[in-house]
DNA sequence: TTCTGTGAAAACCTTCACAGCT
DNA sequence: AGCTGTGAAGGTTTTCACAGAA
């Protein structure tokens, strides 16, 4: 996915290397069995089975074990998993169960896209504002949310303590982007713009670059 | 990706296993450094060194080097890459030199996002049609492509040849068609709909959950 | 009996260190 | 001297296999 999705490796950057050092890829895959999860409980099942979680979420089971039991024992011996009960941990391990504020900085095509698309809002997740260099530029048919001069960046974050960001400005301007936003406390970057951004180890960047993913998807093809 | 961003594991799956077996990051790498030379003869630069390749790529040299050697020598000791001539051997590799076509089903929120983004095009990629099950559903400002009933998908997809999908259905239909997409002959699947999709061994998936990039994200929230 | 939790083994990927061209 | 190519070492993640609780 990219899917993976390319991606970082440092383990648990972030938070404070809370139990031992968990692997960033199990983090990853939680968020992964969370929403099979929400399915399940949307279907009325109340018990599921460490095969049928890790089934649905394509992994093997061992897998879904060991990544559940990097933060405790949560099943019960011959029967399962509580639906709704390792939902409702996961959220808290995830830190889910708040609403988050994001920002969005670079309003062009693809920023525009994503702000039209407003899928982030059913999770949890909130834009609460945009920011882009041209606030005049025509923009047909955006959502209500506020669209302000990157200058303001800065204020904003610390005004609203903003600790998340979705990145879809140009290339070339992104490092500057982000390094202003490091400077302003920001925590964590989805990136859609095609570039490796160099941040400090405190700040976590998860790559998507749509590019790239159909590139690699292309040497499958005979 | 992002990310990701998320990502299936067998390593050579699709082709035939062409020299012996080599790591499917190792292929999505591959994307990675090809964006990078692109933007270095842009720039006018004509040899680059693994060192500054792999830092613009945000790799260890010695693992850049490791992944090119899977598929020959292309540098020069003592010198480093010849930037074109390396750019253009990862066209050979990833299969870019020839323009792909796309198809795009699912034109809902986030499909209709992706196709009026159009950041594929650029990159030697063209969505030659969508397809959605309701096609009278109002959807202001899309771009000219056909929007065909999805009725229509596997004749179309036998009749043009068309062996990669980007797939952006609501996740309770999103099984159903990718079998059909499958039976039809496609090979390779982008995935924006939040599921894990069960696909033969010789179809390629790749998965970008944008939802699940921020979940994973907000964990490292302190 | 069933299915979880987990140490140990296997597989995999990354990094090192240096040999070998230019 | 400089930088690539690569076997071997190192580290991490995945998988196995079984002990142990319900």
């Amino acid at each position: 996915m990219i899917l993976h999705p390319v991606k970082e490796e440092p383990s648990a950057a972030g938070r404070g290397d809370r139990e031992e050092s968990i692997p960033r890829k199990s983090i990853y895959r939680l968020s992964i069995y969370h929403r099979c999860l929400q399915r399940l409980r949307e279907n009325g099942v109340e018990t599921v089975s460490s095969e049928a979680l890790a089934r649905a979420a394509g992994v093997k089971p061992p897998q879904l074990r060991k990544d559940l039991a990097y933060f405790g024992q949560f099943g019960t011996r011959g029967l399962g998993y509580n639906v709704i009960q390792l939902a409702g941990i996961l959220n808290d391990v995830l830190g889910t169960n708040r609403l988050q504020p994001v920002i969005l900085v670079g309003v062009g095509n693809l920023g525009t896209a994503l702000l039209r698309y407003g899928g982030f809002n059913k999770e949890g997740f909130e834009i609460i504002a945009a920011f882009d260099a041209d606030v005049d530029r025509p923009r047909p048919g955006l959502p209500p949310v506020p669209l302000k001069p990157i200058t303001e960046l800065a204020r904003f974050i610390h005004d609203h303590q903003v600790k998340m960001a979705i990145l879809a400005v140009p290339a070339a301007a992104a490092q500057q982007v982000v390094n202003d936003l490091v400077a302003a406390g920001l925590q964590a970057i989805l990136n859609f713009s095609p570039t490796i951004l160099d941040t400090p180890e405190h700040v976590v960047v998860s790559n998507v670059d749509l590019a790239v993913e159909l590139e690699n998807l292309s040497y499958f093809i005979r």
